[in-house]
DNA sequence: ACAATATAAATCGTACACGATTAAATCGCA
DNA sequence: TGCGATTTAATCGTGTACGATTTATATTGT
């Protein structure tokens, strides 16, 4: 049974929090009941586990999500990029510009539209979006899991991000 | 004209990367077939969602677990929080200390061991503990999962977690 | 007893995230 | 046509993350 906390009045004894999903009776690490912890740490882990291996490529983790992005599709705007990435200039602008410090990216205005910058991979650059690619197998090792559990936990959480996504910017409007 | 020092490159076409879990021949944003990038992603959702509830509370949302943990179990040490948190000393020495500037926390060192600090809840602190379980119900709407669902996600993240932090604990190991 | 070692927390430097603001360029439309 | 509103990046301040180092204290081996 999960004695957790749903509705803000109605709770019963001192059991500590829980609040999304808790399991009880047994409780071993409260933590684990909340499905946005589970998020946040499993994103610490990853963390982990990518950063020795993008050491190599003097690579930082969103760096390396920003290089790929550009080999799916080279020559896009700050902002393109930021919603793919889901970050915004204030994240992304000093990011682009470390990688263009390491000659892997340039970054040039928009002769048409001054106000937008476009971020394109030099040849060095795609060569380490390229070669970050054979982190894959290492990884897919790292989680334990099977391709199709994986794919399906994959499939879950973007679900679950874009709906809250959704959520948070209607409330933004309001 | 805000031109800076940007110099013109050459750019072409190109077919992305599958580094977990890819799908191809359709690709609509390849950076969805990576487990990574989706949990990457969703925790910077998950953190838009409680941005704002957690202002309310003046807290941020490490902050926030660490206070819960403390709920759970009170007058822990720092080395403690961090395996509850997945943090080390660097991360949450200052994080406590902003904690303890609120007024939330206490630290003290340990009289039989003067190494160790301990943290506890003020009553306050408590308060705000108590307090920020009454948004899980906001949260879940902005899921959009039934509970049995989020609970499923929840334990499958949770051991994806576990075996990458073996999988990284060896690698450091070796 | 006591130097060598180990452990706990803190400190430092770098790099994200993100709200708020700013500056430049473009657009809308009376 | 002109000028205010909008759009795009960039900037700034605060707060995580984390590797590497430092400081203080405790433990261990002989």
């Amino acid at each position: 049974m999960l004695t957790n906390s749903l509705t803000p009045g109605a709770k019963s004894p001192q059991t500590g929090p829980q609040p999304l999903g808790g399991q009880s009776a047994e409780t071993p690490a409260s933590l684990d009941g909340f499905l946005c912890f589970g998020v946040y740490s499993t994103g610490l882990a990853f963390n982990r586990v990518y950063k020795p291996l993008l050491d190599r490529l003097g690579l930082t983790y969103p760096q390396y999500i920003a290089i790929v992005a550009l080999l799916e599709k080279d020559d896009q705007m700050v902002s393109e990029l930021g919603e793919k990435l889901f970050l915004e200039s204030n994240t992304l602008t000093p990011l682009i510009k470390r990688l263009e410090s390491a000659g892997l990216v340039t970054r040039r205005r928009d002769s048409a539209d001054e106000r937008v910058v476009r971020v394109s991979l030099t040849d060095k650059g795609r060569a380490a979006a390229q070669e970050s690619n054979c982190i894959s197998a290492d990884i897919l090792k790292a989680t334990g899991l099977t391709l199709p559990e994986l794919q399906e936990l994959q499939k879950k959480l973007v679900r679950l991000r874009d709906t809250m996504t959704a959520a948070s910017g209607k409330t933004r409007a309001a």
